[in-house]
DNA sequence: TTGAAAGCGCTAACAT
DNA sequence: ATGTTAGCGCTTTCAA
C-alpha cells in the first residue's frame, strides 16, 4: 500500500496537518519543515489518497457521459472521436472521464438519478439532444452542472454549444442548386433528435430560398447508419421519378447512399450527387469522396469539457451559449470532379 | 444534499451504527427496527455515499480503460464497440468504467502508475498489446488486476482474451489461393503490434501453405487509417509488377485502398481482389462490400470486463487465457460476385 | 438486539 | 510555525 500522510508525520517528527500543509505548499510552514516533508515524501513514493481528499472535499474529480446507444453494434465515429477531445482536455484540468452507455429512455433517465445522488461525477456532458430532452429537464431542475451539445426546443435556459446545423445544410442546398438540380431527396434522422430537426430546417429552407419547391415525398428517414442509407437510397433511386440528388443528414447514411447508387450502376458525382453532413475521417478517403459539411468535432468536445468543468468550479463563462458556423467540403460525390488531396 | 445515516439515525432514535446494519440486512436487527428504518430511509430518499464507502472498502467500485491515440483525429470504430461492450458489463455488474486518452508511450505509463497509486480504479482493461508491453509488465510487477485483449511476446502469465489472427488471416489466403491469386500485397500495420504480428505470420504461413512464396517487396505498412490504405495501395497498384490481389491487415486500411484502386479506375473484386480484417459495421456497407474476418468485438469488451471483474472480487476463472477463433466473410471485394444480404 | 468507539486518509478551523 | 481537534459518511470491531 501508498504511503500515508501519517507514515511521513512520524518519520518527519511532525504532525499530520503540518505535513498536509507542507505538501500543499502554504506559506505558514518553515521552508525547512517544507524541504524535509518532501523529501520524506519523495523517498517512501507517497502518493495522496483520491478516495480521501474526494470524501473530504465532497466531489469527485469526475466528469460524466452517458452515452445514447441502441443496438449492441454501437460504432459511431462522431462518439469516439467526441470522447477523445473531452478525455483528453479533463485530463489536462485534472479530471476523470465516466463513460456509461445506455438505451434512451426510462433507463437512461434513472442512470442520470442514480449518479448524480451517489454523487459519482461532478458534472455531465449531454450529447445528441432531443427536441424534448429529459435529461435537461432533470438536471436543470436538480441544479446539477451540466453542458449540452445541442439545442433544446423552445428551452434554451441551459449551458450549450451546437453546430448550426440550419446554416450547414443551407450550404449544402445552395451547392447543389448551384449544379443544376432541382429534385433532390433527403434523408433525414429520427424525428426527436435535434440536430436531425435544424438540418431538415436548413434543407428546406435553404430549397426555398433557391426558389425551388421541397417535394415531401423525396423525404425519408432513417437511423442514421450505412444500413439506413442504403435501403432508403435504394428505394428513392428505383422511383420512376428519381431525383438526381440525394442530401444525407449525416455522412453514415450518405455512406450507404452512395454503395447504393453504384450497386445500382450509377457513377455517383455524375448521374447522381450525393452529399453528407459531419466531415467523419471516412468521408475524405471513400470513393468518391464525399461532399459534406464540416464541424469540428473533436474541439467541440474540448470546449465542451472546458464550460464544464468551469461551471464546475464556479468559474465565470464568457459565453454560455455558442453556436459555432460549419463549412462546406466540395468533393467529388457531388461535382464529379476531383478534387486535389486536402492536406498532405 | 442528500440523506446521510445520520439523519435517519435521529429520525428513528437509534445509532448510526444500527441503521448501517438494518439498511445492509444484517441479522442481528429486529425486523420492527429494519421496516421502521427502512421506512425513514425511502421517506428522507437516502442513497449511500459513494464516496464515503469508498474510503471505508478502500476500494473504487471502477475499472480503468487507457485507450492509445495518436494524433487528435482519432476515430476507430474498434473502440467505440468495445467500449460499448465493456462499459454495458460493468453496468450490470455495478461497475463504472474510467475511460482516458493518452498517446502510447511515457506519458501513457504514467497515466497507468498514477492511477494505480491513487488509487483511481479497481483494475485495468489493456487494449492494443504490444510484442514488449511496458503497460503488461508494469501492471504484473506491481500485480494489479487487469485483463488483455491481446497476447505478448514471450510471455503468457498474465489474463488475456484474444483472437486467432494468424488463424483469421490463413482463411484470408486460402481464399485468395482459390481464386487463383499468386501475386498478393499485403499492408501491414505498425511492427510493435501484437495483432499485426499474428495476422503478418499467418499471411506469411497461410501463403507458404499455398505452395506460393512471400514477396517481400510487396509488403507496405502503415498506420491503421483509411489514409494510410490509400496511400500504400497507391503505390503497390501503380508499380509495373503491381499485385493482383492485396490483402490488409484491418478492415479501415482495406477500405482505403479500395477508394485507392476505384481511382486508377480499377473495379474492385475483378480487376483486383481486396481483403480487410475485423468486420467493422462500415464493411458490409461500403462499395464493393468488404471480405473480411470477424471477430465479435462487443462480445469481446463483455468478456473481458467480465474476467476482469470476477479477478477483482478474487473469484476464480475457469480460464484465464482464451483464443478466439475469427471467421471470414466472403463479399464481394474479393469475388466480384454479389452476395445476397446476410442479415435483413 | 443495540450502541459506543475507532478508523479509512485527508483537510480545515482554531489555538498556541 | 506548528499542533489539537473535529469532521467528511460509512463500516466494523467490541462491549453491553
Amino acid at each position: 500500500m501508498s504511503a500515508t500522510l501519517k507514515d511521513i508525520a512520524n518519520r518527519v517528527g511532525k504532525s499530520v496537518t503540518t505535513v498536509s500543509r507542507a505538501l500543499n505548499d502554504f506559506d505558514d510552514v518553515s521552508p525547512e519543515t517544507k524541504a524535509e516533508v518532501q523529501r520524506v515524501a519523495d523517498e517512501l513514493g507517497y502518493i495522496p489518497n483520491i478516495l480521501a481528499q474526494r470524501l473530504q472535499k465532497q466531489s469527485t474529480d469526475t466528469i460524466g457521459i452517458i452515452l445514447p446507444t441502441f443496438g449492441p453494434r454501437f460504432s459511431d465515429p462522431f462518439f469516439s472521436e467526441f470522447l477523445a477531445g473531452i478525455g483528453n482536455q479533463a485530463a489536462k484540468l485534472g479530471y476523470d472521464l465516466l463513460v456509461s452507455t445506455r438505451p434512451p429512455g426510462k433507463i437512461e433517465l434513472e442512470a442520470y438519478q442514480q449518479q448524480v445522488r451517489s454523487p459519482r461525477v461532478d458534472g455531465f456532458i449531454i450529447v445528441r439532444t432531443r427536441l424534448q430532452d429529459q435529461r435537461i429537464t432533470f438536471l436543470s431542475r436538480a441544479d446539477f452542472p451540466f453542458v449540452a451539445f445541442g439545442r433544446m426546443l423552445d428551452d434554451d435556459r441551459y449551458i450549450y454549444v451546437d453546430e448550426d446545423g440550419e446554416y450547414g445544410m443551407k450550404l449544402i442546398t445552395d451547392h447543389l442548386a448551384e449544379l443544376g438540380h432541382q429534385r433532390i431527396g433527403y434523408l433525414d434522422g429520427p424525428a426527436d433528435l435535434m440536430f436531425a430537426y435544424y438540418r431538415r430546417e436548413g434543407f428546406v429552407n435553404g430549397l426555398a430560398e433557391q426558389g425551388l419547391s421541397a417535394d415531401r415525398t423525396l423525404f425519408v428517414s432513417g437511423d442514421l447508419t450505412q444500413k439506413a442509407g442504403y435501403k432508403l437510397a435504394n428505394e428513392l433511386l428505383n422511383r420512376p421519378d428519381a431525383p438526381s440528388a440525394i442530401a444525407a443528414c449525416n455522412d453514415l447514411m450518405a455512406l450507404g447512399a452512395i454503395s447504393a447508387a453504384q450497386d445500382l450502376g450509377l457513377e455517383v458525382g455524375e448521374d447522381v450527387a450525393i452529399t453528407g453532413f459531419d466531415n467523419i475521417p471516412l468521408a475524405e478517403h471513400c470513393h468518391p469522396p464525399l461532399t459534406t459539411v464540416h464541424q469540428p468535432i473533436y474541439q467541440i468536445g474540448e470546449m465542451v469539457c472546458k464550460m464544464l468543468i468551469k461551471q464546475i468550479r464556479n468559474e465565470s463563462l464568457e459565453q454560455e451559449q455558442i453556436i459555432l458556423r460549419p463549412s462546406l467540403m466540395v468533393r467529388q460525390s457531388s461535382t464529379g470532379k476531383k478534387v486535389l488531396s486536402e492536406n498532405s
